[in-house]
DNA sequence: ATTGAAATATGTTCGTA
DNA sequence: TACGAACATATTTCAAT
């Protein structure tokens, strides 16, 4: 990812947009420039200038996974061989839907997966068939998210 | 969180729908509408249907926080004291806003946290003053998080 | 469940300050 | 930057199928 924005001004008007935004990305503008005090236009043209310097980059709609039956996330530490392609691993985690996210980190593994299933076989099946048999993969450590208690984006 | 919701169908057309908004949360309903071939008024309906099933939580603007300087991300195991609260810890971990997730877990740890930072000086501070700290906090092991490959929900 | 059409609400542009 | 007014789109409701 380029960032040729080096400076962007963001004063509190602009957070105070964005933060309701953060919230709910369909409010719509005018609800928020009445509760600022402001127009809609000069929201609008707001949001065009954050856009541009790419302080936002998109929205999403957040799908509530414990309704369709994911009952179990949890954290899986990756230990490669040496030898072994990072990216090759990285490639075929991609293939998995279960897995959310996937960071190259220090420390003892060489990449930690956050994974969702809809139980505790579902999960074993799932370190057994599909992550531990990727090429290169050593050995798993496993951390059950029991209860996840904070989710939020950085506050503005 | 209460989930009555015992069954919910979604079919085909709906999880199109909530693919295209799960990429961006401001598509158009009739955009929606005019792709897959229906009326604005059944996608409008279905989307209803879908919020009461609580199929979707909700929607949210995504700040792109490598351009407001935030460059490290990092991966927290914590080791909590036996005798220790540890909804006291989360309380305390609440207050930082660093801390974007948190989660009672299996293993070696009892708390893992994902927090955001500008740079490892801002890291190093952020754990040797506010999460060291807290009370109850015996020990800490961290994971600097080098890329990450991967960023998604639940594929529908 | 779906539709089209009507009514309402929202987003966008633009001339001006 | 901000405004308001004019214009363009989108959402919501509803009677009918």
């Amino acid at each position: 990812m380029k960032i040729n924005q080096l400076q962007i001004e963001i004063d509190g008007i602009d957070k105070e947009i964005l933060r309701q935004l953060m919230e709910d990305a369909r409010k719509p503008i005018l609800q928020i420039a009445h509760s600022i005090g402001i127009s809609g236009a000069a929201i609008h043209q707001r949001l065009k200038k954050l856009e541009e310097a790419q302080v936002i980059s998109g929205s999403k709609f957040i799908i509530n996974t414990k309704v369709l039956g994911y009952r179990t996330m949890a954290f899986v530490g990756i230990y490669l061989d040496k030898a072994s392609s990072n990216s090759e691993a990285v490639r075929e985690l991609r293939k998995i839907p279960e897995v959310l996210e996937c960071h190259y980190t220090t420390g003892n593994w060489s990449i930690l997966v956050k994974i969702i299933c809809k139980d505790n076989e579902h999960l074993m099946q799932l370190l057994n068939k599909k992550i531990q048999p990727i090429d290169g993969v050593s050995r798993t450590e496993t951390f059950i998210s029991l209860e996840q208690q904070i989710e939020r984006q950085i506050q503005l």
